[in-house]
DNA sequence: TATAATCTATAGTTTGTACCTATAGTTTAG
DNA sequence: CTAAACTATAGGTACAAACTATAGATTATA
């Protein structure tokens, strides 16, 4: 069976004569009827009773007439139905994100996303850079979130933009008083290192390294939060991503950006060379984007706020 | 688009490879993948990411598949579908009946008709012989139930049964005495007629006619129940189909057989001669005959019952 | 009643296209 | 580094759906 000898069938039943229906399909009068009479002997039943000049449908014919014309209805919204669902995106988004990005980007990113495509589903998969690597590269990862340097070389990526690291200081800290504070000052102080399983602890290890500093680390933790708290109780200094510091309303810690070579780390969508970036994919890409300069945004009227609020209380 | 293609398409999309699906499908690769290039082109979309080793649904790909599923599905389950309906006999079937039959064959064959056929739907026209052929040459009625004679050559007709024609008389009536009733007798005595727009009417009148009687015909009718019921009140006599008298279990008549050449009409199913007879039409035949078969006896144990109770009460 | 018009079915031919084989070009596995 | 596996391309074949022409039958019209 195929749908050019339901189509033909349809248009038979519906004209009421072979010779119109042969007209409306734009084909030769024998060609439709020899599909019909096929479509007849696959079926096993005849459809039409031909009496002279009128054509009347089967018991056969009857039955399948709304069958047919449900499937030929099927097959000709399925071109649209497909270019709505895509536009829509109402498909399945699977999206890989390291630790030490997800907890300040994605909570926004994830509320924009399902305001864009509301019929979307997606799936969030927090790990590590060295595992979600292997996810993008065996397919269940379709975008990763992270963080340069990546070097698989099966392994496509874009950056996003640049995160600087600020110095996180406890309000009372000596180095606190100081105007600029400068890379050789790290070298004395005690130092809260995230953990090198991180690809932000490599980071800051190498950053240190390239320096020629090598900081007394005094605690080693696998959580940006943590490093947090341990410097706001005054036991150390760290280097956090700015990411972190403009979602912090707490101000238990103070934040100072080093002069100079301000070290950076390069967020990057990354994702599998030999694939397309879907659509929900690319838009995903620009609201995570799109969050990070909103949070940069917030947090410099934060600012501005707090100071007119110090004015206000002098 | 043809369903081969989707055939090809759903078959990639289940074995994960053009090789695979293509020994599934018992066609060589380079065919599958044409078509599947082809179905591409015709939606405008790209259905697979071809990553080596690994074919992966787009999102159109993943758009299509339960769509194309859904189709398959219907065209495969359309032959055993319309089988089943033709079986059951979910038509709609559109029968013509006289009036002179309808009243006493009609309501028993309706009930036995739905309950062999419950999801049928069945179309009843009761009308004069002229109308229903009328109806059955421009397709509106696919069987007729009427009687002899029916001279268009476009009607074929199957005969069902003889209906004799008895003679109806009031209980106290004169010839209700003698034990043989002849044709002569009836010269003499007051008829009530029937409307010759009935055929019925008409087959009395040629009947008539053919034994050179001549009653005088003080009632014309246009229904069989109020020749009854004029009958009943001693009005004079009349010949009434034996259904009726079946029917009846007033005894508020008599009915009396004509010894010797009883007047007979021929009951008859009538259909265009160049259609085929339907299933459900050929059953409904079937039925109408036992319905008639039926009353017969049920009539003959309603007489036997009445004679005992004669007996007892004598 | 004869003729023209209209319809479907059949016969024979042409064309299109889906199919095949062979093979190139990749990628993965051993 | 070779062998195996996979898809895409090229070129040829074959089947099937299309066409034209016409027969056969019915209906409408002169």
């Amino acid at each position: 069976m195929e749908l050019h000898q339901l189509r033909y069938f349809v248009a038979v039943a519906e004209t009421g004569g072979f010779s119109k229906a042969a007209k409306r399909c734009y084909v030769a009068q024998p060609s439709l009827s020899q599909q019909i009479i096929k479509l007849e002997h696959e079926l096993g039943q005849e459809l039409f009773e031909r009496l002279s000049r009128k054509i009347v449908l089967t018991e056969a014919g009857k039955a399948l007439l709304p069958r047919a014309k449900l499937i030929l209805k099927e097959a000709a919204s399925i071109k649209s139905a497909i270019s709505e669902d895509v536009d829509s995106g109402s498909g399945t988004l699977s999206v890989g994100m390291i630790p030490t990005i997800a907890p300040y980007l994605l909570p926004g990113s994830l509320d924009r996303y399902h305001r864009s495509f509301p019929i979307s589903r997606i799936k969030i998969n927090e790990n590590l850079t060295e595992r979600l690597i292997k996810g993008i590269i065996n397919l269940d990862i379709d975008l990763g979130i992270m963080s340069l340097p990546i070097d698989d070389p099966l392994i496509h990526t874009k950056a996003l933009f640049d995160d600087p690291l600020v110095l996180a200081l406890s309000p009372g800290h000596p180095l606190s008083k100081s105007k600029n504070i400068r890379i050789e000052d790290l070298k004395i102080v005690p130092f809260i290192a995230l953990d090198e399983g991180h690809c932000l602890g490599e980071q800051v290890k190498s950053f240190c390294y390239e320096k020629q500093i090598n900081p007394e680390i005094i605690c080693r933790t696998w959580n940006l939060s943590t490093i947090q708290q341990c410097v706001s109780f005054g036991n150390g200094i760290s280097l956090v991503p700015k990411m972190l510091v403009m979602k912090d309303a707490s101000n238990s810690c103070e934040y100072r950006e080093i002069k100079g070579q301000s070290p950076l780390r390069t967020v990057v969508a990354a994702w599998h060379k030999d694939r397309k970036l879907s659509k929900l994919a690319t838009e995903f890409i620009s609201i995570v984007s799109e969050e990070y300069e909103t949070l940069a945004e917030s947090k410099l009227q934060r600012n501005q706020t707090s100071k007119r609020d110090l004015r206000g209380q002098a």
